[in-house]
DNA sequence: AGATTTGAATTAGCATGGTTAATGACCTAG
DNA sequence: CTAGGTCATTAACCATGCTAATTCAAATCT
């Protein structure tokens, strides 16, 4: 018999993997959530992204060439500190996350429509739970 | 400002990222999934366990070759249909899973167990939502 | 019965994204 | 000023998702 942490984390993973075929969009799911923290963060470096999605700094370093590449981000010079960059949302960057956003999430809300408001209600609460699980 | 499913998304996504870290194990998470799957379905078609991971059989195939590999699970021919392969779980997989489990989900149990009571149960519920959502 | 279509599994080849190890540039403490 | 630590990057490897093509068996249709 699965116990509860098991059914969470199969639950969790089963749901990611869902996601991931929802997707209608250019932007892979790990490019989404690197520019999510960046819009949250503001501009930082590389390494701060690395922690937030506690991910090693080379995965970091790819992703945003990738991101770089098509006009996403911008890398700047750290004005002290010569071996830091700053990292930043471009304009269109700005403009592609918040579009990508909506499209990919219309699986999800739709689903979330479906469920009864005290469900809803309580999967906000959940969802805040695990962020705060997660990063402790 | 964030709706609710792009605030679960990502906390899916970040919580999925944070459970492979904590693996101290040899299994991948998608290898445990799938013996975990050919642990609730009993000996199956790899288009079963494809169609309940929702995920490509080819995806499935290496996934199993990796597997068996190691022992944990074997293939062998379906009695009626020459086309099907009936995969199963060996005794070896069977004691490895339950192994990898109880150590891959330590960190995941502490968390859970640091939590108040109505917090776990709203977690239980919860993880309940998401299942049915994911499959529908 | 023989030919064709359907279906299951695999193989081949590609992309993403995670890792560790090694490099190079830079800061900082002694 | 040198030694050691820190940050980003590069290189190399692995796992895992995908699609397209292949193979072989079953089912179906003349």
């Amino acid at each position: 018999m699965p116990t509860d942490s098991q059914n969470l984390a199969l639950a969790v993973a089963r749901l990611n993997r869902r996601l991931r075929q929802e997707r209608h969009s250019d932007l892979t799911p790990t490019q989404m959530s690197v520019l999510g923290t960046l819009r949250q963060l503001g501009p930082t470096s590389p390494s701060s992204i690395a922690a937030r999605e506690r991910v090693s700094a080379p995965s970091v370093t790819r992703t945003l060439n990738c991101l770089a590449e098509d006009g996403l981000v911008e890398r700047a010079p750290h004005p002290q500190d010569g071996r830091q960059v700053v990292v930043s949302l471009s304009d269109l960057g700005e403009k592609t996350l918040a579009e990508e956003r909506r499209r990919r999430d219309a699986w999800l809300h739709q689903r979330l429509a479906e469920l009864d408001p005290r469900e809803r209600a309580l999967l906000r609460e959940a969802s805040a739970i695990l962020t705060r699980i997660t990063e402790s």
